[in-house]
RNA sequence: GGGCCCGUGGGGUAGCUUGGUAUCCUUGUGGCUUCGGGAGCCAUAGACUCCAGUUCAAAUCUGGGCGGGCCCA
């Protein structure tokens, strides 16, 4: 291949490695280990993945705020979990000028030690709650392991939604309206997942329960996606989050936490794409449409013009147009948008003029379509929905094959992907089902019913299952 | 956490075993001719990851740092 790129069908994790670069998306040659330049390609999908959280955020009535990077030392020790949890991974500031800092200062891994003190300022009275507050940030890590783009990174663009509530039904009821916000957020994107219920053993630091957001990738590993956490009083009691009811009484908030990060991205690359690159989901797509002027010499003008008018009709319209008026051969913008995951390309040549029509060609498809010039907007539209409709039925074609269920451990223990067995509960029998299949415990599924009624017996111990569990390896 | 591999123009690479002259493709720049699936010709620019050691001499050998990648737990 020209540039080197590998095949995704034959090396998945080389083509990644390839594609994140010569897609555009990012630049690794920074000098710091898993520190990445967002390009400004890649950037825009970023950009476009906010944006629909903010959407998302704004329809449920959270507010968008923005914490410090830096927490004292003492803000972030309050809660003992939690800190034993990130201790080992934060990036620490001790210097400032030529000084040593009376107190270390840390690089934010996660809000939480950050906003908790200003809660406990910020709410006095039940009439303050719910507090449901967001930001968009850069969290840092210091991850030993081995980086990759998107998906382990030292800096990481990451979403997080905090929220206080009056007691634990209020916060309960806050995890179901999460699930139903990523119900929506995730169909945008065209990916299929699932949702799992933590065991114990593998929650968030200070967390009482943790709800993971899973995603199948192409290679059967799992991708963590995001996570919701229920903390009841794990941390307003530590902090001070008290609030006044309706009898005079100071009573401590509940919280919970959303967070989602850059992985969605990672996570796109990977499902929606193929051995020519990036198939970008419409809602998320820098671009909806690229315009490739087909020029022949003598009505140059004539066609570059028609394409400029082309645009703007259709950016009114509110599709993100480019308009490729570079001066290189048309093959290889094609290949070069292809790549690129741009979902429709319009050519415009000469015979379209003749025609009064453009030619579009839909990239999962092979196929070129010649539209009307004033139909081309409804055209593109139609076709963007379809478009996004195949993206998952892909996606779900190919989890579907590689999603295995079974009574017992033998029946899938040479199977790859993603496996459900029924679970006694105990960590003995979850931890010697993950060393039987070389896989991770993801929990127990959300997404569906987990409750064992045909009286299934647990795939390890053999007692009473209390519910199915989800295995899978990880990213 | 354990093991393995790699670092050569902007990108992809050859050369390294056996120390001495750095290969090819692509990209960039200027120009002419072109343009319905990676165009052609001419001109031109551009590299041995860093530090230390061995040596008359290091891209090449040795050690370390930084960075990148793979496998296993």
């Amino acid at each position: 291949m020209k540039s080197g790129l590998p095949k995704k069908s034959k090396d998945i994790s080389r083509w990644y490695t390839r594609i994140v670069e010569i897609a555009d998306l990012c630049d690794k040659r920074y000098p710091i280990k898993g520190m990445n330049i967002w390009r400004p390609y890649g950037l825009k999908a970023l950009q476009q993945i906010d944006r629909l959280i903010r959407a998302e955020m704004e329809k449920t009535n959270h507010e968008e705020v923005y914490f410090p990077l830096l927490i004292p030392e003492s803000l972030f020790k309050k809660e003992a979990e939690h800190i034993k949890g990130f201790g080992s991974e934060v990036y620490w500031v001790s210097h400032a000028g030529k000084e040593q800092l009376e107190e270390r200062l840390l690089l934010r891994p996660t809000s939480e030690t950050a906003m908790y003190p200003l809660f406990a300022l910020w709410i006095r009275s039940h009439t303050d709650l719910p507090l449901k507050v967001f930001q968009l940030v850069n969290i840092f890590r210091y991850e030993t392991k081995q980086t990759r783009a998107f998906i382990r990174v030292r800096e990481c663009h990451f979403f997080e939604a905090h929220t206080c509530h009056e007691d634990y039904e209020g916060a309960e009821t806050q995890i179901k309206e999460d699930i139903e916000i990523i119900k929506q957020f995730f169909k945008k994107l065209s990916l299929p997942y699932t949702l799992n219920k933590r065991p114990d053993w593998d929650k968030f630091a200070g967390a009482v329960y943790s709800i993971g957001i899973d995603a199948l990738m192409p290679d059967g590993k799992a991708l963590q996606l995001g996570s919701f956490h229920q903390y009841k009083e794990n941390f307003s009691r530590p902090y001070g989050i008290t609030y006044e009811d309706p009898n005079g009484k100071h009573v401590y908030c509940h919280q919970t936490t959303f967070g989602m990060s850059e992985r969605l991205i990672g996570a796109l690359i990977l499902m929606h794409s193929d051995d020519k690159g990036l198939k970008f989901p419409p809602a998320v797509a820098p671009f909806h449409a690229v315009i490739v002027p087909i020029i022949f010499k003598e009505e140059e003008t004539t066609i570059l013009k028609t394409c400029s008018a082309i645009k703007i009709g259709l950016e009114q319209r509110g599709l993100r147009v480019l308009f490729d008026d570079r001066e290189i051969t048309p093959g290889s913008k094609y290949y070069e948008w292809e790549l690129k995951g741009v979902p429709i390309r319009i050519e415009v040549g000469p015979r379209d003029i003749k025609k009064k029509q453009v030619t579009l060609a839909v990239r999962n498809s092979g196929r070129k379509l010649e539209v009307k010039m004033g139909e081309a907007e409804e055209s593109i539209n139609a076709a963007l929905a379809d478009y996004a409709e195949k993206l998952f039925e892909e996606a779900t074609r190919i989890n579907a094959s590689q999603t295995f269920q079974a009574l017992h451990l033998e029946d899938v223990k040479d199977k790859r992907g993603l496996i459900k067995l029924p679970w006694c509960g105990s960590e003995e029998c979850g931890k010697a089902c993950e060393e039987a299949l070389d896989m991770n415990t993801l929990g127990t599924p959300i997404d569906e019913d987990p409750s064992c009624k045909n009286k299934e017996l647990c795939s390890i111990c053999g007692k009473p299952a209390k519910s199915w569990v989800r295995f899978a390896r990880l990213y």
